[in-house]
DNA sequence: CGTCGAGTTAAAGCTAACTCGAAGTGATGG
DNA sequence: CCATCACTTCGAGTTAGCTTTAACTCGACG
């Protein structure tokens, strides 16, 4: 029987359009369709719609994308150059990771600084805190917003 | 003296084009100017754009940054708002980290089957696999590819 | 004084990835 | 028989984030 393309678009949260746009860019080409020309899609088609999603999702351009299914309709020929192709997305997704931890640096330290100001900020009048430690966060406050 | 736009871009990575495009779109908007009206980043500004290109780089629309750094400009009054959106866009970072990890385990499976399967097919004609381990790949590829 | 390099603006152009709308088809239920 | 609904194609439009172009201005160097 096999899925629609509604069906589908639910189950990975896409929109309809989203799947032929993907379609229409070549990404799709071994899904087949009904008699009257619908998409039905199959168990394993939803299998290569995951991985292209999983691509998609860690940066990869849909034309390259599109690259790496034709290479899997051209045969074992293309073994190779296909598990270079992960391995290098391989590094690129461990360099993005890289990056977003470092990044999570950065907000958490931010967040530290506003969790400090604010709780001040909202006991600013009933705490005493003191000359030195309002001198202090003012300029705090100006060196690091 | 302060750093121009060129030396800023060299150290961010960036173009003058792009650092001329943020300040256009409200990114910069404390950025001095020498009399011959160049801009002049000093090294507090340094430290913005490195909390723009943080928050850019995990994914924070321009304008949402846009609208940060004119609450910053507002005074004490958005304090909680900025420290809500911190919570906020630290929680989204953690998701992207974990979708990150999850799209590397599809990867690493991926590529451990083109491990497999590369090696095998490169000592194919030399190695004897014995008929059952051959039709066993077969099948493998076209399940997996 | 000329020219070179680095800066300036404003506006147009580009790419990726959708997103939408119009107009039509085919199966199903009342 | 007709409405509804989910599908179809094709082509145009949208959005974000740059990127390029044209025309210009400084300040320093020979």
């Amino acid at each position: 029987m096999g899925y629609t393309i509604g069906q589908v678009a639910e189950k990975f949260d896409l929109t309809a359009h989203t799947i032929r746009y993907y379609d229409k860019e070549g990404l799709l080409p071994f899904v087949d369709r009904s008699k009257a020309g619908n998409r039905e899609f199959s168990d394993s088609d939803l299998d290569w719609l995951k991985l292209i999603c999983c691509l998609k999702n860690t940066g990869m351009p849909i034309k390259q994308i599109k690259h790496y299914i034709e290479w899997c309709l051209q045969g074992d020929d293309t073994l190779e150059i296909r598990r270079q192709m992960f391995v290098d997305h391989r590094k690129e997704v461990l360099k993005q990771m890289d990056n977003l931890k470092e990044n999570l640096k950065t907000i958490d330290f931010k967040l530290e600084f506003y969790d400090t100001i604010c709780k001040v900020h909202v006991n600013g009048e009933k705490l005493s805190m003191g000359k030195q430690n309002d001198d202090c966060l003012k300029i705090i406050r100006q060196i690091v917003i």
